[in-house]
Order: C-alpha cells, then sequence, then structure tokens
DNA sequence: TATTGTTATACTCTATAACTATA
DNA sequence: TATAGTTATAGAGTATAACAATA
C-alpha cells in the first residue's frame, strides 16, 4: 500500500532544519504559540477516542459545575461572541450531551444541563484530560508546577497590558 | 452617543466571578490556552497600525530570513498545510509584501522573497513585535526567562508524547 | 512513483449586524 | 433603553481530494 496524498503529520510545528527562524526563537509569544500547538495535537491523541475539542470539553465541564449556566455567561468564560456560544450549544445539544430549559426567573434566558448522556461522557473524558495532564506534569518533573504558575502570571500581564487606560490603540475593523 | 450591539471586550477569556471551573483550574493546558489568548489580543494591541495577525508576521520573517524559501518548506516551518501554505502566500503577495520566482534547480517550485514594501513593513513590524516582548518580559521580571525556557521544555515533551511509538492511535476522521 | 504546487470544496471558529422577545 | 438569544452572513484558518507538471 502507497500513501496517497498527505499521511504527514500535519500541524506539527517542528522547528525545520537549515531554517533561519530569525528573531521568533527569542520571542516569549513564539514559544508560547509552539508550546500550544504541541499540547492541542497532544490533546487530540489522549482524547481521540471520543473526538472532542479541548473547547467542547471545556464547556462540557462548564456546564456540568454550573448547572442552569446562561448561553451568555458560557461565552464569557470561554472568551466568545454571543453568536459563538450559540453554535457551541448548538452542537452539544445536537450531540445530545447538553439541553436547554427555560430559565425559571427570566423567559428570555436559557439555562443550559447536561443530559445523562453527557454526563457520561464527561466522566471518561475528564479521566482521559486528567490523566493526559498528569502524563505531561510528570515529564516535566519539578519545572511543572513553576510553569503553570508562570502561565498563569502571564496571563495577567498580558491581560493587565491590553487593558490599561493609557495603552488603547484598539485595533480597528474596516 | 450610545453603544450599538457588541462593544464588550469580546475574546478576554476573563475568569467569571460565580462561576465554578471545575477540574480546568488545575490543568496545565487551560492556563496556556488562558495564557495564549490574553497574549494573543495584547499582540493584536501591540501591532494595530499595521493589521498583521501573529502567523503572517511570523512568515514575513521566515521569508527574511531565508530568501529563496520553497512554500512547502515554509508550511512545514509553520506547521501547515501545503493549501495552507498557498494561501498564506496568496495574501502576502496581493499585500505586495512577496513575491514568488522560479527556483532555478527546481521548475516546479517557486522561491520566495519579501518585495521591497514587505521590508519596509517587517522593520517596523519587528520593532513593535520585539518591544511588545520586551515590555511582557519585564513585567515578568525573573521568571521571565524561566518561562520561556519551560515552554520550549514543554512543546518538546508534549511532541514527544504525540509521536512515541507506544502512543500512536491517531485520530481517525469520519 | 513521488513531490511541488494548484484548484475546488468544506468545515470550524469567530465576528458583525440586524432582528425578536423580554426586562 | 438594555439584555438574552437568534438569524444571516462573512472572513480567517485549516483540512481533504483530485489534478498538472516535474522529478
Amino acid at each position: 500500500m502507497s500513501k496517497i496524498d498527505s499521511p504527514d503529520p500535519e500541524g506539527l510545528m517542528l522547528p525545520v532544519p537549515g531554517v533561519d527562524y530569525g528573531p521568533l526563537d527569542g520571542l516569549l509569544g513564539y514559544a508560547l504559540r509552539r508550546a500550544q500547538n504541541a499540547l492541542y495535537l497532544d490533546f487530540y491523541r489522549a482524547t481521540a477516542d471520543w473526538d472532542v475539542s479541548p473547547q467542547r470539553f471545556a464547556a462540557l465541564v462548564l456546564i456540568a459545575r454550573n448547572p442552569g449556566l446562561r448561553q451568555g455567561l458560557l461565552g464569557q468564560a470561554m472568551g466568545l461572541h454571543r453568536s459563538g456560544a450559540l453554535r457551541l450549544t448548538d452542537w452539544l445539544t445536537a450531540q445530545g450531551w447538553a439541553e436547554r430549559r427555560d430559565a425559571p426567573d427570566d423567559a428570555r434566558a436559557w439555562g443550559l444541563y447536561l443530559t445523562p448522556n453527557g454526563k457520561r461522557r464527561l466522566v471518561k473524558l475528564e479521566a482521559a484530560v486528567a490523566a493526559h495532564d498528569r502524563a505531561l506534569l510528570a515529564a516535566l518533573g519539578d519545572s511543572g508546577a513553576a510553569l503553570k504558575a508562570g502561565l498563569e502570571r502571564l496571563a495577567w500581564v498580558a491581560t493587565a497590558q491590553s487593558t490599561a487606560p493609557d495603552n488603547q490603540p484598539r485595533r480597528q475593523k474596516p
């Protein structure tokens, strides 16, 4: 059997020998992108049996931990626009893993809940993801905890820079 | 003047008070996603005057540092499929920042080069991105260098896990 | 037979804008 | 007048598949 078209390990952002990366190698942001690329692919491998993206996994967790969560609040927690939260919720309900119920206190809003099917799915996913994370931390050894703390600090610092009052040349869309 | 529809700081993956994040808060991968989200938005703010995504910036750098770079090699360095490298190159040439020239040794291939316009653009972009990175590192203090080293280690570890011979339940597409 | 790049197509993710129903 | 969610649409980004030219 011969390979058909592209059986390459695509998406694997490996440093290519002979290519000069110039200033990229020195940038914190580029190191972050490389790490996220590798981790994303590894997440897919670890959860290959269930075909759920990191984002969808996060949504399942948030709904499970906050039964009756508003669609809008789900979007806010995940950095999504309302319309993105809508599509995410549509997908989860189409899978039969989540459902919308009327919110008792506001007739405009939905409350989101996991179905029994969704709960069963999440139990397996959480186990796989936790095992995957433990394996990573084990491979990183002592530096793992420091790395996580550093990332949280970085998120905070970058957010502070973005939202500082003196730093507001916000992007203009055409 | 009143706001029209959605002037919210969208995309800003902030922890929402009152929402239980469950296991997400403990995951290295989730901390990484939060940091990348914040850094991405901050990158856009820092380069708002030029409207270039991190990916397009990286492509400009790679072409500048490796004149005559093949389209396919560009894609490989950036973790893209051939078709993705094509679209990226199309965009860069449409801006007048890069151009395709015949490769001397292989009539199938192109060599990629920056135009004078592209070079001028890159000089400004590199300065803005470098200043942005310096500001981040300054805000992080001593932990900045350790964080970068940790990220590089993480990328290596995750890649090793993904590609280990005993770990190959690769994702099947339908 | 394999590789480089192309065309055509499609799916995901995300956003904007305009709309409805409710507050 | 503002908010929760929806609809419609658009643009990135990325992938697959089939193809031509070249190696």
